[in-house]
RNA sequence: GGAGAAAUACCCAAGCCCGGCUGAAGGGAUCGGUCUUGAAAACCGACAGGGCGUGCGAGCGCCGCGGGGGUUCGAAUCCCUCUUUCUCCGCCA
């Protein structure tokens, strides 16, 4: 199991060392090529002692058969013991140290990315304009607690801060989000799949998760980390493949799932993430694609696209941002975010993050296919919200919302809401 | 939750009791060929992958019979452990 392309670090360590310094992340690779060096070292030494007892064993063997005195062979392979179990043992734990040191290195951003944080994110796209009311907005909060769509007080005397209830006609609306989007997907080709919510330890590894982010997910077994709440649907999606060599026909795999995400979220709470902007757990719809390398930039605008279409057709006013390397995830080379309009603290919070991880997570995860030649490669794999449902009831309360304190609902939705037009 | 059984290559499946000539029989699928006007059938041939090390290279070496560990000069074969699957029982939407 490995990370960023190893090659790369032996090969160009400056080039490395300069693109993760745009994610913000000061890495020096000496220990590492030490251990790297240290490592063939062993593994050579050790090759030749097998080599050897390989051989006389056989020979042992034939003798044997032959009935002729094994003697002088097991007194020569008597001296190859106690050298090799304990460069074994150092092997061992080179090789440990190798993987721990790569599996906390993330991945590489795209060249064309400005370097830095949040803001040096650019709004690349803009789409209608801010919604004008000629009356005081009313925050989503507000808005849902006088409609009685969604109970906080409730969710709070049965589960805990930082959840809420859709109730009624707001469970009605959030299930209608996702129902459209399940259609819509369905629509362009991707496989609906409903995966397991609770996931093991590797899974994690391989979305790129863990280590870095152990804490950001609920643990369940007690103390140790056996089993964790997946915190986004594309944390399982990614494991469908792992360890698996992928025919050359079956790619792009197009998947999208619908699942609620557990997150710890640990912070604190802000006014702008008030009400349902942040939870424990939230709903959404993720896509996710497997494809060829030399097609995971195509896959990333089609998934982008996919992801403005919903948003269109939702009439809902929302930016896309081209995100700076240091905001991009973890296990990302590029991100860009599409982010909804709430007029009641005039900012655009993110409903949905298309990703490209290029290798990064097929790497960790040992994603294969089988190239024309035989030969085998790594995929790249791409991930999307497709979108975050329980990030939009926000936004359409807000946006929709009208003097007397009703709310509009997007027509694309009235069919799956029974006719209801409005909610008042 | 209890009791048993199993995990071998793309699939099926032998080997495991009795460790060494098993880098793993046999069949199917697949690919190439012969035959055929073409196809099918039949026949012939190929078909153990993947990782790692080394070499310009042909190649050579190491590890691979679910994962991890152990015993042994030597393990698919013996022991421990984990995971998964199946059968039976219990519980249950």
């Amino acid at each position: 199991m490995i990370m960023i392309n190893q090659e790369y670090i032996l090969k160009q360590p400056e080039m490395v060392q300069k693109a993760l310094l745009k994610k913000g992340v000061e890495v020096n690779f000496d220990g590492f090529i030490e251990m790297r060096n240290k490592r063939v070292e062993l593994i050579q030494e050790i090759e030749s002692i097998r080599a050897k007892r390989n051989q006389l064993s056989k020979e042992i063997g034939v003798y044997k058969r032959e009935k002729k005195d094994t003697g002088p062979l097991f007194k020569e392979i008597e001296s190859l013991k106690g050298t090799i179990t304990d460069q074994e043992e150092n092997l061992k734990e080179i090789e440990k140290l190798i993987e721990k040191f790569l599996l906390k290195l993330p991945n590489l951003p795209d060249e064309d990315l400005l370097a830095g944080d949040k803001e040096n994110n650019q709004v690349i796209y803009t789409h209608l304009t801010k919604p004008e009311f000629n009356f005081k907005v009313k925050d989503h909060v507000e808005l849902a607690t006088n409609l009685n769509i969604i109970d906080y007080e409730r969710a709070a005397k049965i589960s805990g801060k930082g959840t809420w209830i859709y109730s009624s006609i707001g469970a009605r609306l959030e299930w209608a989000l996702i129902n459209f989007f399940i259609d819509q997907h369905h629509k362009d080709q991707y496989e609906f799949m409903l995966m397991p919510h609770i996931l093991n330890y590797q899974s994690g590894i391989t979305a790129g998760q863990f280590p870095k982010f152990e804490d950001d997910v609920f643990w369940l077994d007690g103390d140790e980390k056996q089993k964790f709440l997946l915190p986004t649907s594309e944390t399982a999606l990614i494991n469908i493949h792992r360890n698996e060599i992928l025919d050359l026909k079956d790619l792009p795999k197009k998947y999208f799932s619908y699942s609620p995400c557990y997150r710890k979220e640990a912070g604190s709470y802000r006014s702008e993430e008030r009400g349902m902007i942040r939870g424990y757990q939230f709903n959404k719809v993720e896509m996710l694609q497997y494809t060829l390398p030399e097609d995971s930039d195509k896959a990333f605008e089609e998934m982008l696209n996919k992801a403005k279409s919903l948003m269109n057709q939702l009439g809902l006013h929302y930016q896309v941002s081209k995100l700076a390397a240091g905001d991009i995830s973890f296990a990302m080379s590029r991100t860009f975010d599409i982010e909804v309009y709430l007029p009641s603290i005039n900012i655009y919070k993110e409903v949905s993050s298309v990703s490209n991880s290029r290798d990064f997570q097929a790497r960790r995860g040992m994603i294969r296919y089988r190239k024309a030649d035989g030969s085998v490669d790594y995929c790249h794999t791409l991930n999307g919200s497709g979108l975050a449902t329980s990030r939009l009831v926000p936004a359409i309360l807000e946006q929709n919302q009208q003097a007397d304190g009703s709310v509009k609902i997007p027509e694309v939705l009235v069919p799956y809401m029974g006719g209801i037009k409005e909610i008042r």
